[in-house]
DNA sequence: GATGAATGAGCGTTCATTCAT
DNA sequence: AATGAATGAACGCTCATTCAT
């Protein structure tokens, strides 16, 4: 009867919405049964969706990582120059970090399967590749510990609620910036301060 | 009579260690009465010295950070240019990653007390106010925001185990590079790529 | 569906025969494990049903003691003469005390609720006051002095099971024998023995 | 130095006390720890006194056990009629009913050893022999039986309090009389009640 | 398919008892 | 000989997970 209802039930709907709430107030302490209750259904309803505690979890993370996928899809990365379309990752990845936050809090490495993780990462890849291709970064990091580097400022900054100190806005910029400023090709290498100079022979 | 006895018995040692140790291979999943085993102690002296798992993981937190705020006070980080002390940083915290590693795994954020985290962070702001004095820092961005990133960017790549990727050398100098570069002031203000131009405006 | 169960489940019954049992056999040092595992159920479970030790004991009690009840109801001691309704109390009593012994043996008083009491206690007030006023007892004696005496003598015969050295017929018969002309009104008043009667003086 | 110590130390003595008065107060539950408190040494030293809780238990039972055997040593049993001889015994044993009473409360039999049990009980297996011989006793039960049947007849009535109830002496004096004439030899065989006559049967 | 009960594991605690010192 | 720490056993409890019905 119920014709347009989407593939995953309302109640796995209901049952992650209850869990995303609960969890972004109470973090990691609150029960299954909390979960269960707050979506409205039975303790056991709620294993015949999620079969255990981490596999909730995990959906729960999946959700968030497909909006993002969705997002940095729609973002139309390629068609523009490499460095806008950092800035539009950071912003991305900035705008959502409210609802990372909870899970975060949870867990810091909710699992998330391997194909959605590919799924997240391929359009970053592609574009740190490019970046390469196009002469953009410095030459003594490859392209792949460069974004090993991005994501790793990215995840410290959310880790660390830069945006709630700095608003969204700034924090993605600053996130950008710093990267961009440290990451790319040094165009005129004219005479530099000596403290790196030293540091850069360390390479 | 008993002299040498470090203050804290050679038994809490044998249950931090131990407990370390069970978490580092195991994860959060290492019951009480596992690190009790494997300190070679019973569950019940355990819990005399921690009186609950959440004090033992602190503990376990402040004594990483303890080793940390040693390194840090011994590196002579007044005494040399910024660059070069944010360089000794680096390479400090990326050495200290594997042991860091274990905690991190566990419990994100350990809940490290105040006065332990401002112990830490205190040589670390010291220096980066330096670094605005001497006007090493680019200025749209003030060094307590710098610090920020930097932090970010530290924790972010010792959360991606980056070191184990590149080594501890090459990672500590890819941190510090990409840092150093990033956040510098900009000396020589030539023409610099539109598209970056364009995200500056941002600002 | 389930027409013939028990109100309480069979796992109460389960439980309660349990530890009946073992604590017939090894006395008050058998733990809620144990118990849990005599009964085939989870410690978890058993803990469901009582919700500590002593409950357990109680509810072992009160079933014992509604037993004791059910009996004494089913006697008919209203319709027989004081001494012939004494002679079934007794032997009813005495033949309960193999059940009794186990509990005895754990818990001297194991904390019968008051309604229980009053209820065990009623046939046996209402057999003393008729025997007061039949003019059945000596006179320098209440019928509840009596009556604390009679279970006195009954208590602490059960407890130095009696029952075992005489055999349960002749030790019921001897409590009902001794009782009953130790307390019985003295109908012919003639020459006594001078040593008692220095004694009743005492009163 | 300290000469006319009695031979258990006055710290001896110190436990007993402390664990009598504790125990009369709170019943079983006091801890090894709180009556080595109360007895102002450290709980090791308790525990080279009494090197268990048991033990302890039973000491105190003898110390109890003790008292009464001198007090029945000292009241010339022998030279006076069986009835009084009774008398005395019921006096003594009641009037000792309250320090029984926190022993009583705390382990119904506290496991006297049998050499404690057997001079507590000769003097009394004595007395019922001389009632036997004298012919005192009624025919159809033997002074054992008799004796048994005393016990009961005290114990459970100490165990019910019957002295807090009447007064020490009315108690005794209720004990004994009920005994007497319960237990004596019917020297006028003449018509008795017909009740009883069938009762009597029974044996 | 949903509900109540069952289960095992772990937690944090108390206590009798034993070991070092 | 006396003290503090250590130990194991059991208690009472919560929670994730599983089974009947």
């Amino acid at each position: 009867m119920r014709r347009n209802v989407p593939l995953r039930d309302r109640v796995a709907v209901a049952i992650l919405d209850a869990a995303a709430a609960e969890l972004a107030q109470r973090g990691q302490s609150v029960s299954m049964a909390e979960v269960a209750t707050a979506a409205g259904v039975g303790r056991t309803t709620l294993y015949r969706y999620f079969p255990n505690r981490e596999s909730l979890l995990e959906t729960l993370a999946e959700e968030a990582c497909a909006e993002l996928i969705g997002k940095l899809a729609d973002a139309g990365l390629d068609g523009v120059p490499v460095a806008e379309a950092l800035a539009r990752v950071s912003r991305i990845a900035v705008g959502q970090a409210a609802k990372y936050q909870a899970l975060m809090r949870v867990c810091c490495k909710p699992d998330v399967p391997d194909e959605t993780a590919r799924q997240l990462m391929a359009p970053l890849v592609a574009l740190f590749a490019r970046g390469s291709a196009e002469g953009v970064w410095r030459g003594d990091l490859g392209s792949d510990a460069l974004l090993d580097l991005y994501m790793a400022l990215l995840e410290g900054a959310l880790g660390h609620a830069l945006h709630s100190k700095l608003g969204v806005e700034p924090a993605a910029a600053a996130i950008t910036s710093l990267f961009l400023q440290g990451a790319r090709a040094q165009h005129r290498p004219g005479p530099r301060p000596e403290a790196t100079s030293s540091l850069a022979e360390g390479f």
